[in-house]
DNA sequence: ATAATAAAGGACTTATTTGTCTTTTATTAA
DNA sequence: TTAATAAAAGACAAATAAGTCCTTTATTAT
Protein backbone atom coordinates (compact mmCIF):
# COMPACT_ATOMS: atom_id res chain seq x y z
CA UNK A 1 0.00 0.00 0.00
CA UNK A 2 2.41 2.56 1.27
CA UNK A 3 6.36 2.56 0.58
CA UNK A 4 8.56 1.66 3.35
CA UNK A 5 9.90 4.82 3.84
CA UNK A 6 5.99 5.90 4.42
CA UNK A 7 5.88 3.08 6.61
CA UNK A 8 8.95 4.45 8.70
CA UNK A 9 8.00 7.71 8.45
CA UNK A 10 4.42 7.45 9.68
CA UNK A 11 5.97 5.29 12.77
CA UNK A 12 8.69 8.17 12.90
CA UNK A 13 6.11 11.03 13.16
CA UNK A 14 4.05 9.20 15.70
CA UNK A 15 6.85 8.93 17.95
CA UNK A 16 8.40 12.23 17.93
CA UNK A 17 4.77 13.39 18.32
CA UNK A 18 4.45 10.94 21.51
CA UNK A 19 7.40 13.07 22.90
CA UNK A 20 6.25 16.99 21.62
CA UNK A 21 3.39 15.85 23.91
CA UNK A 22 5.85 16.09 26.68
CA UNK A 23 7.96 19.02 24.86
CA UNK A 24 10.73 16.56 24.32
CA UNK A 25 13.27 16.29 21.83
CA UNK A 26 14.14 12.93 20.22
CA UNK A 27 17.49 12.04 18.43
CA UNK A 28 17.72 10.07 15.39
CA UNK A 29 19.06 6.91 17.21
CA UNK A 30 16.19 7.34 19.70
CA UNK A 31 13.51 7.04 16.44
CA UNK A 32 15.60 4.53 14.61
CA UNK A 33 15.32 2.16 18.13
CA UNK A 34 11.83 2.88 19.23
CA UNK A 35 10.40 2.47 15.26
CA UNK A 36 12.43 -0.57 14.69
CA UNK A 37 13.67 0.71 11.83
CA UNK A 38 17.56 1.07 10.24
CA UNK A 39 18.71 4.16 11.55
CA UNK A 40 20.67 5.41 8.36
CA UNK A 41 17.78 4.96 6.56
CA UNK A 42 15.55 6.88 9.54
CA UNK A 43 17.84 9.75 8.57
CA UNK A 44 16.97 10.11 5.28
CA UNK A 45 13.15 10.01 6.23
CA UNK A 46 13.32 12.60 8.32
CA UNK A 47 15.36 14.50 7.00
CA UNK A 48 12.57 14.52 4.40
CA UNK A 49 9.53 15.60 7.12
CA UNK A 50 11.82 18.24 8.26
CA UNK A 51 11.98 19.57 4.46
CA UNK A 52 8.28 18.92 4.30
CA UNK A 53 7.47 21.14 7.59
CA UNK A 54 6.17 18.37 9.21
CA UNK A 55 9.13 17.65 11.72
CA UNK A 56 10.73 20.39 13.01
CA UNK A 57 14.60 19.75 14.41
CA UNK A 58 17.14 21.32 16.00
CA UNK A 59 21.30 20.74 15.75
CA UNK A 60 23.91 20.13 18.56
CA UNK A 61 23.86 19.34 21.89
CA UNK A 62 19.87 18.83 23.36
CA UNK A 63 19.01 18.65 19.81
CA UNK A 64 17.04 16.05 18.18
CA UNK A 65 13.81 16.22 16.44
CA UNK A 66 10.39 17.64 17.44
CA UNK A 67 6.69 18.91 16.46
CA UNK A 68 5.61 22.51 17.16
CA UNK A 69 1.92 22.93 19.28
CA UNK A 70 0.43 23.92 16.48
CA UNK A 71 1.77 21.26 14.29
CA UNK A 72 0.70 18.47 16.78
CA UNK A 73 -2.82 19.25 16.21
CA UNK A 74 -2.71 20.10 12.36
CA UNK A 75 -0.35 17.71 10.98
CA UNK A 76 -2.55 14.17 10.17
CA UNK A 77 -1.09 11.32 8.45
CA UNK A 78 -2.42 12.59 5.00
CA UNK A 79 0.22 14.96 5.54
CA UNK A 80 2.89 12.67 5.62
CA UNK A 81 1.89 9.74 3.05
CA UNK A 82 1.87 13.00 1.24
CA UNK A 83 5.27 14.15 1.91
CA UNK A 84 6.69 10.48 1.55
CA UNK A 85 4.71 9.09 -1.45
CA UNK A 86 3.01 11.80 -3.01
CA UNK A 87 -0.35 11.36 -4.31
CA UNK A 88 0.05 8.42 -6.62
CA UNK A 89 -2.14 6.13 -4.69
CA UNK A 90 -5.32 8.96 -4.27
CA UNK A 91 -4.99 10.20 -8.31
CA UNK A 92 -3.26 7.67 -10.12
CA UNK A 93 -5.45 5.05 -12.38
CA UNK A 94 -5.26 1.63 -9.87
CA UNK A 95 -5.54 -0.41 -13.33
CA UNK A 96 -2.40 1.59 -14.25
CA UNK A 97 -4.09 3.83 -17.43
CA UNK A 98 -2.14 6.80 -18.18
CA UNK A 99 -5.50 8.54 -18.16
CA UNK A 100 -9.09 7.59 -16.50
CA UNK A 101 -12.22 9.34 -15.08
CA UNK A 102 -15.54 9.28 -14.78
CA UNK A 103 -15.82 10.41 -18.49
CA UNK A 104 -13.89 7.35 -19.44
CA UNK A 105 -13.10 4.59 -16.70
CA UNK A 106 -11.04 2.12 -16.15
CA UNK A 107 -13.32 -1.33 -15.08
CA UNK A 108 -12.73 -0.68 -11.40
CA UNK A 109 -12.73 3.41 -11.44
CA UNK A 110 -15.80 3.74 -9.66
CA UNK A 111 -15.11 1.22 -6.64
CA UNK A 112 -11.41 2.43 -6.06
CA UNK A 113 -12.46 6.19 -6.34
CA UNK A 114 -14.74 5.50 -3.21
CA UNK A 115 -12.28 3.41 -1.66
CA UNK A 116 -9.66 5.72 -2.08
CA UNK A 117 -12.17 8.78 -0.55
CA UNK A 118 -12.95 6.46 2.66
CA UNK A 119 -8.60 6.26 2.86
CA UNK A 120 -8.14 9.57 2.41
CA UNK A 121 -10.53 10.74 4.69
CA UNK A 122 -9.42 8.41 7.39
CA UNK A 123 -5.99 9.44 6.97
CA UNK A 124 -6.87 12.94 7.09
CA UNK A 125 -8.59 12.40 10.10
CA UNK A 126 -6.03 11.09 12.20
CA UNK A 127 -3.77 13.68 14.09
CA UNK A 128 -0.75 13.01 14.97
CA UNK A 129 -1.87 14.12 18.47
CA UNK A 130 -4.39 11.64 18.55
CA UNK A 131 -2.33 8.95 17.43
CA UNK A 132 0.19 9.63 20.36
CA UNK A 133 -2.05 9.96 22.79
CA UNK A 134 -3.11 6.68 22.07
CA UNK A 135 0.45 5.39 21.89
CA UNK A 136 1.21 6.69 25.00
CA UNK A 137 -1.47 5.45 26.75
CA UNK A 138 -0.74 2.25 25.89
CA UNK A 139 -3.88 1.34 23.44
CA UNK A 140 -1.44 1.03 20.00
CA UNK A 141 2.14 0.20 19.02
CA UNK A 142 4.75 1.46 17.34
CA UNK A 143 6.87 -1.78 17.52
CA UNK A 144 6.38 -5.35 17.60
CA UNK B 1 -1.58 -0.03 -4.70
CA UNK B 2 -0.79 -2.72 -6.78
CA UNK B 3 2.13 -3.75 -8.70
CA UNK B 4 2.58 -3.38 -12.23
CA UNK B 5 2.87 -6.54 -12.90
CA UNK B 6 -0.62 -6.99 -11.32
CA UNK B 7 -1.74 -4.14 -13.22
CA UNK B 8 -1.54 -5.70 -16.80
CA UNK B 9 -2.46 -8.87 -15.36
CA UNK B 10 -5.71 -7.55 -14.40
CA UNK B 11 -6.43 -5.77 -17.85
CA UNK B 12 -4.69 -8.54 -19.60
CA UNK B 13 -7.65 -11.22 -17.93
CA UNK B 14 -10.56 -8.50 -18.79
CA UNK B 15 -9.39 -8.14 -22.42
CA UNK B 16 -9.12 -12.42 -22.72
CA UNK B 17 -12.38 -12.55 -21.21
CA UNK B 18 -14.37 -9.96 -23.12
CA UNK B 19 -13.03 -12.44 -26.35
CA UNK B 20 -13.98 -15.93 -24.39
CA UNK B 21 -17.47 -14.46 -24.25
CA UNK B 22 -17.82 -14.51 -28.06
CA UNK B 23 -15.28 -18.13 -27.70
CA UNK B 24 -12.35 -16.25 -29.07
CA UNK B 25 -8.84 -17.14 -28.40
CA UNK B 26 -6.26 -14.48 -27.59
CA UNK B 27 -2.60 -14.13 -28.90
CA UNK B 28 0.32 -12.37 -26.29
CA UNK B 29 0.36 -9.82 -29.37
CA UNK B 30 -3.49 -8.95 -28.98
CA UNK B 31 -3.64 -8.61 -25.49
CA UNK B 32 -0.08 -6.72 -25.49
CA UNK B 33 -1.55 -4.10 -27.77
CA UNK B 34 -5.23 -3.71 -26.40
CA UNK B 35 -3.66 -3.60 -22.81
CA UNK B 36 -1.60 -0.55 -24.07
CA UNK B 37 1.86 -3.08 -22.68
CA UNK B 38 5.07 -4.28 -23.44
CA UNK B 39 4.84 -7.31 -24.87
CA UNK B 40 7.89 -9.82 -23.66
CA UNK B 41 6.55 -8.54 -20.26
CA UNK B 42 3.06 -9.17 -20.79
CA UNK B 43 3.94 -12.73 -21.66
CA UNK B 44 5.58 -13.59 -18.01
CA UNK B 45 1.80 -12.09 -16.61
CA UNK B 46 0.16 -14.45 -19.02
CA UNK B 47 2.55 -17.10 -18.33
CA UNK B 48 1.88 -16.65 -13.99
CA UNK B 49 -1.89 -16.33 -14.71
CA UNK B 50 -1.77 -19.61 -16.53
CA UNK B 51 -0.12 -21.81 -14.00
CA UNK B 52 -2.51 -20.35 -11.41
CA UNK B 53 -4.79 -21.45 -13.32
CA UNK B 54 -7.06 -17.88 -14.05
CA UNK B 55 -6.39 -18.10 -17.98
CA UNK B 56 -5.98 -21.08 -19.87
CA UNK B 57 -3.66 -21.28 -22.78
CA UNK B 58 -2.96 -23.65 -26.19
CA UNK B 59 0.06 -23.55 -28.03
CA UNK B 60 0.28 -23.71 -31.67
CA UNK B 61 -1.60 -22.39 -34.73
CA UNK B 62 -4.86 -21.20 -33.97
CA UNK B 63 -3.49 -21.09 -30.38
CA UNK B 64 -3.47 -18.72 -27.81
CA UNK B 65 -5.51 -17.63 -24.41
CA UNK B 66 -8.83 -17.70 -23.31
CA UNK B 67 -10.91 -18.58 -20.22
CA UNK B 68 -13.55 -21.69 -19.94
CA UNK B 69 -17.14 -20.80 -19.34
CA UNK B 70 -17.21 -21.37 -15.77
CA UNK B 71 -14.14 -19.67 -15.18
CA UNK B 72 -16.02 -16.81 -16.61
CA UNK B 73 -18.34 -16.58 -14.03
CA UNK B 74 -16.03 -17.99 -10.72
CA UNK B 75 -12.90 -15.70 -11.46
CA UNK B 76 -13.02 -12.29 -9.66
CA UNK B 77 -10.14 -9.79 -9.50
CA UNK B 78 -9.61 -11.12 -6.25
CA UNK B 79 -8.08 -14.18 -7.89
CA UNK B 80 -5.85 -12.47 -10.05
CA UNK B 81 -4.45 -9.95 -7.22
CA UNK B 82 -3.69 -12.87 -4.83
CA UNK B 83 -2.37 -14.63 -8.14
CA UNK B 84 0.00 -11.61 -8.87
CA UNK B 85 0.51 -9.60 -5.62
CA UNK B 86 -0.36 -12.11 -2.92
CA UNK B 87 -2.34 -11.34 -0.13
CA UNK B 88 -0.24 -8.94 1.80
CA UNK B 89 -1.89 -5.78 0.35
CA UNK B 90 -4.83 -7.79 2.51
CA UNK B 91 -2.65 -8.77 5.72
CA UNK B 92 0.54 -7.47 6.01
CA UNK B 93 0.66 -4.47 8.78
CA UNK B 94 -0.12 -1.05 6.89
CA UNK B 95 2.61 0.52 8.99
CA UNK B 96 5.06 -2.36 8.26
CA UNK B 97 4.95 -3.91 11.66
CA UNK B 98 6.11 -7.48 11.61
CA UNK B 99 3.50 -8.51 14.12
CA UNK B 100 0.02 -6.35 14.01
CA UNK B 101 -3.18 -7.61 15.64
CA UNK B 102 -6.45 -6.64 17.32
CA UNK B 103 -4.85 -7.09 20.49
CA UNK B 104 -1.70 -5.53 19.88
CA UNK B 105 -2.53 -3.01 17.08
CA UNK B 106 -0.82 -0.10 15.49
CA UNK B 107 -2.05 2.95 15.67
CA UNK B 108 -3.66 2.45 11.77
CA UNK B 109 -4.83 -0.98 12.48
CA UNK B 110 -8.34 -0.60 13.25
CA UNK B 111 -9.25 2.18 10.38
CA UNK B 112 -7.63 -0.23 7.97
CA UNK B 113 -8.91 -3.44 9.05
CA UNK B 114 -11.94 -1.53 7.53
CA UNK B 115 -10.94 -0.22 4.51
CA UNK B 116 -9.03 -3.40 3.26
CA UNK B 117 -12.09 -5.54 4.26
CA UNK B 118 -14.35 -3.19 1.43
CA UNK B 119 -11.47 -3.60 -0.90
CA UNK B 120 -11.51 -7.29 -0.72
CA UNK B 121 -15.54 -7.33 -1.14
CA UNK B 122 -15.19 -5.06 -3.99
CA UNK B 123 -12.59 -7.27 -6.09
CA UNK B 124 -14.33 -10.51 -4.80
CA UNK B 125 -17.31 -9.22 -6.52
CA UNK B 126 -15.90 -8.11 -9.74
CA UNK B 127 -16.50 -10.86 -11.99
CA UNK B 128 -14.20 -11.19 -15.47
CA UNK B 129 -17.65 -11.71 -16.94
CA UNK B 130 -19.07 -8.84 -15.31
CA UNK B 131 -16.10 -6.24 -16.05
CA UNK B 132 -15.82 -7.81 -19.59
CA UNK B 133 -19.47 -7.30 -20.80
CA UNK B 134 -18.31 -3.56 -19.25
CA UNK B 135 -15.89 -2.91 -21.65
CA UNK B 136 -17.57 -4.72 -24.40
CA UNK B 137 -20.85 -2.20 -24.00
CA UNK B 138 -18.24 0.65 -23.98
CA UNK B 139 -18.91 1.41 -20.88
CA UNK B 140 -15.49 0.71 -19.22
CA UNK B 141 -12.01 1.17 -20.71
CA UNK B 142 -8.61 -0.88 -20.74
CA UNK B 143 -6.14 1.35 -22.53
CA UNK B 144 -6.48 5.14 -23.56
C1' DA C 1 38.07 29.02 21.40
C1' DT C 2 37.30 24.17 21.43
C1' DA C 3 35.46 19.63 22.17
C1' DA C 4 31.38 17.16 21.98
C1' DT C 5 26.90 16.46 20.13
C1' DA C 6 23.51 15.91 16.67
C1' DA C 7 21.27 16.83 12.25
C1' DA C 8 22.15 17.69 6.97
C1' DG C 9 23.92 16.26 2.79
C1' DG C 10 26.03 13.56 -0.78
C1' DA C 11 28.02 9.45 -2.78
C1' DC C 12 27.56 4.90 -2.80
C1' DT C 13 25.76 -0.20 -2.54
C1' DT C 14 22.20 -3.73 -2.50
C1' DA C 15 17.77 -5.64 -3.48
C1' DT C 16 13.61 -5.74 -5.96
C1' DT C 17 10.72 -4.76 -9.71
C1' DT C 18 10.20 -4.03 -14.36
C1' DG C 19 11.32 -5.10 -18.77
C1' DT C 20 13.96 -7.56 -22.90
C1' DC C 21 15.86 -11.21 -25.68
C1' DT C 22 16.69 -15.84 -27.23
C1' DT C 23 15.82 -20.67 -27.21
C1' DT C 24 12.75 -24.55 -26.48
C1' DT C 25 8.42 -27.08 -26.61
C1' DA C 26 3.90 -28.08 -28.29
C1' DT C 27 0.37 -27.97 -31.93
C1' DT C 28 -1.58 -27.70 -36.43
C1' DA C 29 -2.13 -27.74 -41.33
C1' DA C 30 -0.27 -28.69 -45.69
C1' DT D 1 7.05 -35.27 -41.84
C1' DT D 2 7.99 -30.69 -42.33
C1' DA D 3 7.04 -25.69 -42.07
C1' DA D 4 4.65 -22.38 -39.64
C1' DT D 5 2.57 -20.75 -35.49
C1' DA D 6 2.23 -19.66 -30.73
C1' DA D 7 3.07 -20.28 -25.83
C1' DA D 8 6.78 -21.69 -22.14
C1' DA D 9 11.01 -20.98 -20.11
C1' DG D 10 15.31 -19.10 -18.79
C1' DA D 11 19.02 -15.78 -18.89
C1' DC D 12 19.86 -10.99 -19.08
C1' DA D 13 19.52 -5.73 -18.59
C1' DA D 14 17.56 -1.41 -16.85
C1' DA D 15 15.15 1.27 -13.55
C1' DT D 16 13.59 2.15 -9.04
C1' DA D 17 13.40 1.47 -4.08
C1' DA D 18 15.72 0.45 0.03
C1' DG D 19 19.52 0.92 2.71
C1' DT D 20 24.64 2.34 4.13
C1' DC D 21 28.60 5.23 4.93
C1' DC D 22 31.30 9.27 5.26
C1' DT D 23 31.87 14.22 5.47
C1' DT D 24 30.04 18.77 6.57
C1' DT D 25 27.48 22.17 9.21
C1' DA D 26 25.31 23.99 13.23
C1' DT D 27 24.80 24.31 18.25
C1' DT D 28 25.98 24.08 23.01
C1' DA D 29 28.54 23.60 27.22
C1' DT D 30 32.98 23.83 29.10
Amino acid sequence: MFSKSCEYGIRAAIYVAKHSLKNDKVSLRAVAKHTDSPPAFMAKILQKLTRTEVLSSAKGPNGGFFITEDHLNSVSLLSIVLAMDGDAIFEDCTLGLRRCDGQKPCPMHFSFVKIREEMRESLESATLKSLANEVSDGITFLKR
